[in-house]
DNA sequence: TTTTTATTTGCATATTTGCACAAATATGTA
DNA sequence: TACATATTTGTGCAAATATGCAAATAAAAA
């Protein structure tokens, strides 16, 4: 576990870690289908220029995938990725003990 | 899921998203028994100011707790609760889509 | 009591972050 | 082409955050 993967699962939860965001990322949970970036501006009450970047820092970390339909741009939640990250931080948090010190 | 609960999970991803504080976490993580601030300390390349700041946020989100023994303080993951939380987010994340929109 | 060790707190500072608004860009439609 | 819609980007501001250093506090040790 070298700084570079700390810092990377960091950054994804950092990413996580802020309401709007996090409010984007439940809102595409409950859908179905990929949702444009205007139906979730309804999520959160700030100015659709925020959420068009908190959504940027949401695809950057892998967190959401991007699919352009014309003028819209069309977002779904990499459910699969958050989830296994997610997890296998639990599992390290409750199960690695490698270094003893008794 | 009201706007309280989804602010206390960004709380809770805010405090583990950082990298000094994830390096604590991870720190912690590989000690079977509880650590005080100053070995800590060495995980991290900060002033010792610094890791009891981060300390200090670890604890008020949970994921630390924290003993007193004479000057020192004593600090063990809480690691049914971060990894609990973790787990529901995960789920949350790749099961729940309660809301259809076809 | 004096000294040492562990930790916290006050303060200053540098950086980051979230936000609103306006302008720019891109693309569809009349 | 002109206009409407969707989204991004530039800019500035206020608040939050991370950090280091010095001083304060607490408690053990000498």
């Amino acid at each position: 576990m070298d700084n570079q993967d700390v810092q990377k699962i960091a950054d994804l939860l950092k990413a996580l870690g802020e309401f709007n965001r996090l409010s984007l990322v439940y809102q595409l949970c409950q859908c179905q289908t990929p949702q444009n970036a205007m139906c979730l501006c309804n999520c959160c009450s700030v100015d659709a220029s925020v959420v068009s970047r908190h959504l940027k820092v949401l695809k950057q970390e892998g967190i959401v995938d991007l699919k352009k339909n014309g003028r819209e741009r069309i977002y779904s939640l990499n459910r699969e990725y958050v989830a296994q990250s997610l997890r296998e931080l639990a599992d390290k948090i409750e199960n690695h003990q490698p270094v003893e010190k008794p």
